[in-house]
DNA sequence: TTATCCGTACTATTACATATAGTACAATCA
DNA sequence: TGATTGTACTATATGTAATAGTACGGATAA
């Protein structure tokens, strides 16, 4: 279900963290539907399960999961409630990628343009 | 000169090395300027001078500066040679936040407006 | 030449985060 | 009940970050 590089300098856990944020936000993992159990993705990907479980611990207070004791994890239907921080913080980044591009010489309408291929309509 | 956040979970070395490309990417140090002597900074910000080297070492890795033994590290003029392997990771993060932009709620038609914004012309 | 400043390269040490291993407990459900 | 779930906790090993200190060669001005 997922993949991790080990050698990467990324932590496991917030490897994991981004690759099932990326399923929920691409609706490959749809709303309400059940994780993996913590020991399950942890026998899985052969690796210990406190870090499964750091992980999904992250998920939920970021508010991508909910997870309910003897019955599981599961993805959170609603977008989580407040979103203006992190908009914020997405533009912010947005702005620093800009600027770097631009530095490095790609036009702004080539921008514009690779980045309407990436929309939809 | 610079700034940093001593408690921040990001490493002050790497905190470095983004403040400072991002004031070579909004042009405020120049060509050739040269930068604080390891020494110096570290004087400054009460690090260790090790730090320092850490950050300058990375940035002349990534192409951003070139230093000569005692004379003292350097803005560098040219962008850096080889732009498609930073440009695909720049691409990608970039992928990334407009799909969470989207997950979140902004409209495309918004999205590309506040973009226009943050490009010349 | 000498003195000084520069980047650079080491070693050693401390502190912290990551990841693992193991145990335990309460809630859920067949 | 028995099995599975999330959760909490301790302990340990490992790697990275940061510090402290020392040292060397290149560049430059007195």
């Amino acid at each position: 279900m997922f993949e991790l590089d080990l050698r990467s300098r990324a932590p496991i856990y917030e490897q994991l963290v981004e690759k099932i944020k990326e399923l929920i936000i691409s609706k490959v993992l749809k709303p309400d539907e059940q994780l993996p159990a913590v020991r399950v993705l942890a026998g899985e990907l052969t690796i210990n399960p406190n870090t499964i479980q750091k992980a999904y611990r992250e998920l939920e207070h970021q508010g991508y999961i909910y997870s309910i004791p003897g019955k599981g994890s599961f993805i959170r239907p609603a977008v989580p409630e407040d979103n203006t921080a992190r908009m914020q913080t997405l533009e912010n980044e947005l702005s620093r990628i800009l600027s770097e591009m631009l530095y490095l010489g790609m036009p702004p309408r080539n921008i514009i343009t690779r980045i309407k291929t990436l929309l939809p309509e």
